[in-house]
DNA sequence: CTCAATGCAAATCATTTGCACACCC
DNA sequence: GGGTGTGCAAATGATTTGCATTGAG
């Protein structure tokens, strides 16, 4: 346990470092409640949505809003330091967001309990590098510089699976 | 004008039969409305959301409500008459749909006008076969049975394309 | 007749905005 | 000090819901 917590610290002052410099870069101002975010975010291990967040600081005490939660959070995308994600294919649904920095890209499958209800069961990332190849393609045909995507499957569990 | 108007028609027969047969086979009642909203969304040839379908049938002096709308898309959804897209990393924008019986599947190419408002120029639709191997792939792999999925490439045009 | 479907209006809820105060630069 | 960033509360806007009425079966 002490040893991950002496590993985590590390990888917290690099990406605080990232941080620093992109605010600098744009012109933005280092205010710590910037850092806190940044921090809590990065000690989650999974897929979190802003009432998430502004769930685990209260009740961690801290003094933050959720409107300044989004605002940091749109500045941390722009950074590169997380991604954003839409699983639940109701709109009405908030937006799911994890951290990225250590990451390499990929890509989601969305498992349903069922096709009817579409209530979410799972889901799993991968990364097939056959991806790149379509975005090289797609890049050629027309004449476009492709920063990102996103790539989604959703399905069920075929019935072998459940037991 | 009058021959595109024939070929419509006998198109627009066809999807209605499409969806008789599936109301009657999931309990659903015969509406008109159900009969109208289609046939207007079939004649649209670009992606609409719903404030786009509402005006325009109001303009038209249909008495349509969007409560109806939104119910009737969701149907005309599950008996695969159209197809879903947020095209807008906002979540808060809208949802945008586009018939689809007659399409083949494709993804979406989404042309921003730069890289930091994130405004849309174009939207443009590909289709490439590779991610039906990807698709095969993630289904053995992870023992599911695939239903839909959703690509959506996001950049800018070349600077050499601009002119 | 009965109950699903409609239109209307009100409710919901994630996100955005306005504003007064705080504090980074 | 000046203006950006914050917390708070209110506003927004797409979608959903409640309910009385309508009309399909």
């Amino acid at each position: 346990m002490a040893k991950k917590k002496v590993k985590k610290n590390s990888s917290l002052e690099i990406i605080k470092e990232v941080l620093r410099l992109y605010l600098l870069n744009n012109g933005f101002r280092n205010t710590p409640e910037r850092y806190t975010i940044l921090e809590e975010i990065y000690q989650l291990e999974h897929h979190f949505n802003v009432d998430d967040l502004y769930l685990i600081m209260i009740q961690k005490k801290y003094h933050v809003s959720k409107a300044t939660i989004y605002n940091t959070i749109e500045i941390f995308l722009d950074a590169g330091l997380i991604r954003k994600h839409q699983f639940s294919e109701k709109l009405s649904s908030s937006a799911s967001y994890e951290k990225s920095y250590f990451d390499k890209q990929h890509d989601h499958l969305v498992i349903y309990k069922n096709n009817t209800d579409k209530e979410i069961e799972e889901i799993i990332e991968f990364c097939d590098p056959r991806i790149q190849g379509i975005k090289e393609a797609i890049e050629n045909a027309f004449g476009v510089q492709i920063d990102s995507h996103s790539l989604y499957f959703y399905g069920i569990r075929k019935s072998n699976e459940t037991n």
